[in-house]
DNA sequence: CATAATAGTTGTGGTCGTACAAGCACGTCG
DNA sequence: CGACGTGCTTGTACGACCACAACTATTATG
């Protein structure tokens, strides 16, 4: 087998395992009952107060929507708006303890290995780790 | 480090890997000037004819929303709606030869490995590609 | 044969994501 | 100071997705 059929045949197996066998987005929806945009702006949140428009970013959406999706989390309870300490146009969006927990909880269920992931030894999981690192770069 | 932070370590990077750094979904769909159910389901049906019902089960949608689709998919010449031969109730529904070109380059740009998979070596990709198969069961 | 179940369609309505225009408050630079 | 750029908000509009109800045609079951 050449080396780019393999590498193909890696890459769709890595897809259907992330995006079809073990995709938990949907769980985390309804176990916190958001959508998954609001789910990923409010652990983007809880992991250090950001401005909307870094927000906006992080989640390719346009400055609106993101206020909109702010407005929503903020009514929920889980973030908070605060002025920005040097800029007085921008607003820092920060995690309130009920957010913390519920980002929490998504964190938890979205970075749960799945069950055959557990299940390797501890040598397959360095191999597999190291390999994966090297992929990230 | 224990294998359970191992395992959770490998999963978060999987999940970047496949959903932040290398989703090419976005690009497909303007590619094919379509959204990504229509394109799921071309690739499920040039992968194979199949009734209405089984494609609804394969998209997770319920059978309205994939009668909309295939008419969608059959509106641009894309699929065909034929008879079912042995249940007159239910119909299957074929790829096109216009079709089949737009699911191949579908696949062609969702399958392509990302460079630094291309990258590895052989013994690399083997052991990688032995992982991923045990994970997959 | 009568009834129920199944495959597909049509219609209605809702939420979500996205884009665009306009406006206000504030900051920056000439 | 004045012009312009930036951060955020409000409003509008549209397509995508998804659920529910209701209907037709066909098949399966008692």
């Amino acid at each position: 087998m050449p080396d780019t059929e393999a590498a193909a045949r890696a890459w769709r197996a890595l897809r259907a395992l992330v995006l079809d066998q073990y995709d938990r987005r949907k769980e985390v929806c309804e176990a916190l009952g958001m959508s998954f945009v609001r789910v990923k702006a409010l652990r983007r949140i809880a992991g250090g107060a950001v401005t909307l428009r870094e927000l906006a970013a992080d989640l390719h959406t346009d400055a609106p929507y993101t206020t909109l999706v702010v407005d929503d989390l903020e009514r929920r309870g889980l973030v908070r708006r605060a002025p920005h300490p040097t800029d007085r146009r921008a607003k820092l969006v920060t995690v309130t303890e009920a957010g913390q927990a519920a980002a929490a909880r998504a964190e938890g269920l979205l970075n749960e290995p799945p069950p055959p992931l557990l299940a390797l030894d501890a040598g397959d999981l360095a191999q597999l780790n190291d390999i994966i690192d090297r992929l990230r770069r």
